[in-house]
DNA sequence: AACTCGGGGCA
DNA sequence: TGCCCAGAGTT
């Protein structure tokens, strides 16, 4: 059952990617970072011209909260971020040379940066298999009936023990899709929904 | 486990 | 207008 809930998605979103708009793993880092509950419209709206201006962790890091701040206004939580990113551009020029590190536990020490930042980076950027839960992620995987539980790091496992890992970076994106055309939080379109018959959360909902 | 940050999108 | 959101940090 679970193995053919992955062929159909795979088959239902078979080009989808990340919308975010970045050319390096910085700017990925970034980009990620500012996307947290917030349009990914707004942050590239954004990024494509701070990365012009500021493309290094030096001197994007050497702004003032407040300076970044001002320019990141129109996306939510923006006064965290600000903070989060300088202090995670000075991190990776003092203890990473500058570069972004390729692996989980240095990503995770960086401020802002928590489970889903993390696996987006190693595996957007830097094909390191990982798979990303996010809310859309989760509430699918877990009404589809591929994860049980609470959202934690045991959620990945049980994702990557039924998804082949060729497909990881790409199932984020199915079920991340899925979640929001299909399989909404509030309102989910269990009538139309082509994965109707492998899936049992519309009689658990009744 | 609950609370906070937050502007923009959308009904 | 009110409600919600491609999370993470703090209490």
């Amino acid at each position: 059952m679970k193995k053919k809930i992955i062929e159909r998605l795979k088959e239902l979103y078979p080009d989808v990617k990340t919308a975010l708009f970045y050319r390096n793993p910085f700017e990925l880092l970034i980009a990620t970072i500012l996307s947290a509950q917030t349009n990914d419209n707004q942050v590239n709206k954004v990024t494509i011209t701070l990365f012009d201006k500021y493309p290094s962790p030096a001197l994007l890091g050497a702004l003032k909260p407040e300076e970044l701040a001002e320019y990141i206004k129109t996306i939510g939580l923006y006064k965290n971020k600000s903070k989060n990113i300088i202090a995670t551009c000075n991190l990776l020029v003092e203890k990473h040379n500058g570069q972004v590190p390729q692996n989980r536990e240095d990503l995770m020490n960086l401020p802002g940066v928590g489970r889903k930042t993390a696996n987006v980076v190693l595996s957007c950027a830097f094909n390191i298999p990982s798979i990303a839960v996010d809310t859309h992620v989760f509430r699918v995987s877990n009404r589809l009936g591929l994860v049980a539980g609470k959202d934690t790091l045991e959620t990945e496992k049980q994702l990557m023990d039924v998804i082949p890992k060729e497909s990881w970076s790409d199932a984020h994106h199915w079920l991340i899709w899925h979640g929001r055309l299909v399989c909404k939080a509030r309102n989910p379109m269990c009538e139309e929904c082509q994965l109707r018959g492998l899936c049992n959360f519309e009689q658990k909902k009744g």
